[in-house]
DNA sequence: TTTTCATGTAATAATAATAGTTACGAATAG
DNA sequence: CTATTCGTAACTATTATTATTACATGAAAA
């Protein structure tokens, strides 16, 4: 299967809207994350249900980050895109009969549920402020190294 | 995509395995995972190679258990099998031009680096020992309900 | 009011990864 | 020599994500 990069690309996106100061559209959106603008309207309605941002149709409508940066975390954008499954492996079955499936799904479950619960706090340390300075840091380090170079 | 369930799978062949004194074939342990033979074998060539698993061609043959059940950990396993990606979720592209999106992609990757590292050493710290007593329990446990039963 | 712009959404196709099948070659025991 | 069993390549099926097409709905602008 392809892997799910729908988190990926919303960070990218929020963190683009946050930089103007009008609405963007899902065009505008959809040729910088290099996509469709269909796929960036059902992406982003998930965002919309819980408040994260909104959305205005019609003449200059478009989408508009609706909260701080500092009050988004990469686990509120997860949980707004509705939890997709974090691990690409998973047991054969998830009730089997046998007694010894029964014994290797309990092992890896628990190994599985404790690097979810590590990971999803990770992303509750991170907020959209916290990857927008990131990015102005890598920018001021870029110039610099053109500065250099010439 | 589908979820990879290899590791479940393997897992159970071999718990199967050594409960058995003689090599069991790709058909017998086809029938027991509810699959084909050939997933069986392609599975299983993986094992052989690190020297997990013996296989025997013709007249009897069939597979082997190679290892002691408490020097195999889930871990070996795993990176028998070839280490298969364990997270579905990925970055749109690993090594973008866009100063945002290598933002994105470092707090991503940071967090799912230090996830898998986690999840790894738990697969290292069970054994097949530990899940064949685990077993056991589970069959005792069982049996006890049955005799309650009648 | 009509036109234009933009989202909302359903339906369908394309893409990619895993799993299952078929077919046949190679080795080994009897 | 024959029956059995692994080894492997080629192809199909399944499933999840992503992309595309088409059209309805709503809102600003002409
Ligand atoms: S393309 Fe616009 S910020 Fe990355
Ligand atoms: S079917 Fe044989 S142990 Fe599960």
């Amino acid at each position: 299967m392809k892997r799910n990069s729908r988190l990926s690309a919303v960070l990218h996106a929020l963190l683009h809207m946050a930089e103007r100061d009008r609405p963007m559209t899902s065009e505008e959106l959809a040729t910088c994350l290099h996509t469709n603008p269909v796929v960036v309207r059902r992406t982003m309605a998930g965002l919309r249900e819980t408040g994260l941002v909104t959305s205005v149709r019609g003449h200059g409508g478009g989408w508009t980050l609706a909260r701080a940066l500092e009050d988004v975390s990469m686990r509120d954008i997860y949980a707004a895109l509705g939890e997709p499954m974090l691990f690409q492996m998973g047991n054969v079955s998830e009730s089997p009969g046998c007694l010894v499936e029964q014994a290797v799904n309990h092992a890896l479950d628990d190994a599985f549920r404790d690097a979810e619960a590590m990971l999803i706090a990770r992303l509750g340390e991170v907020t959209l402020a916290t990857l927008a300075d990131d990015f102005k840091r890598r920018f001021a380090e870029h110039r610099a190294t053109l500065k250099q170079l010439g």
